[in-house]
DNA sequence: AGCCAGGACAAGT
DNA sequence: ACTTGTCATGGC
């Protein structure tokens, strides 16, 4: 359906990356629920942790300034992470045929799907079940302070998986996580030991993948979604949570529209991100 | 103050 | 196979 090769254009001038494209909002994309470590500060500049660094981030209209990053680690890492290999104009063209899911694109423009590191986002998902996002942030920046590596003043790496696969259960006491906190562990352990393995997951059958991440104890049918779409690039994942679920009870009783459904996971994040901000369904 | 939050689990029909 | 109570915590 979309090209295979989409590259967006971009340029590296004086140490940093500059992103031309139309499909890019900085706010949309990273404050929509897909991840918790990003927060602008007063001055439009973005930032967060992400792939083990500190990210800092400017939108100028259709460029996005990627501050301090060489061509290489742009192109290695964060190409990808930024989605940047998805042709948007193209897919987004084809969501607006559908009335509601056209209205939620022009509502919050410029959502993309990030690719994060997977581990991180076992962790991030399971912390968010039964939860909110101001709170889940919360959480994952004291699992991150207490457990991950300091790489600049007040700013953590997030924690490697064999650090955490070694923790008792009282240690998680101080992340305030609630029953949650199991949960993590048991993440842990079994994706250290190999028990949940992700190699291949990008590529084999998703009910098969499905399957092997809810063996991890606290992850379910929606938190297995999450990881799938979040970080696995499998965009027909389709997370139902209770937003969404209104969303397809008052607008798709019958299910999405097939034709989208190879790409149902970018969808429903639009749809997500409209429901929650507009507060309308 | 009380309801709700990017749910999952276990026990009960 | 479906339904229900429970699970910590704190945002609003």
């Amino acid at each position: 359906m979309l090209s295979d090769n989409y590259k967006t254009e971009y340029i590296t001038k004086n140490g940093d990356i500059i992103i031309t494209t139309d499909n890019f909002s900085l706010p949309n994309t990273l404050d929509c629920g897909q991840a918790f470590r990003f927060a602008c500060n007063n001055k439009n500049i973005w930032s967060g942790v992400a792939l083990g660094r500190k990210i800092e981030m400017e939108q100028k209209g259709n460029k996005i300034i990627i501050y301090n990053m060489d061509e290489d680690e742009f192109l290695n890492k964060f190409y990808e992470y930024f989605n940047l290999d998805l042709d948007y104009s193209a897919l987004l063209q084809l969501f607006s045929k559908d009335k509601t899911l056209s209205t939620a694109i022009k509502h919050s423009t410029g959502i993309r799907i990030l690719k994060q590191d997977k581990w991180e986002t076992v962790c991030s998902f399971i912390f968010s079940q039964n939860n909110n996002i101001k709170r889940i942030k919360g959480i994952i920046e004291r699992f991150c302070t207490l457990f991950g590596d300091k790489i600049s003043d007040d700013v953590y790496n997030f924690p490697p998986v064999e650090r955490i696969a070694y923790l008792e259960l009282a240690d998680l006491e101080p992340v305030r996580a609630g029953f949650r906190a199991k949960y993590i562990i048991d993440a842990a352990q079994k994706i250290n030991s190999g028990q949940v393995s992700f190699e291949n997951i990008e590529s084999m059958p998703i009910d098969k993948a499905r399957e092997m991440l809810m063996k991890i104890k606290g992850v379910g049918p929606k938190v297995a979604e999450c990881i799938l779409l979040f970080s696995c690039k499998r965009y027909e994942a389709f997370p139902l949570d209770v937003w969404i679920k209104r969303v397809m009870s008052t607008y798709y009783p019958n299910g999405l529209p097939q034709e989208f459904k190879d790409y149902g996971g970018i969808a429903q994040q639009y749809l997500f991100n409209y429901a929650r901000n507009t507060k309308l369904i």
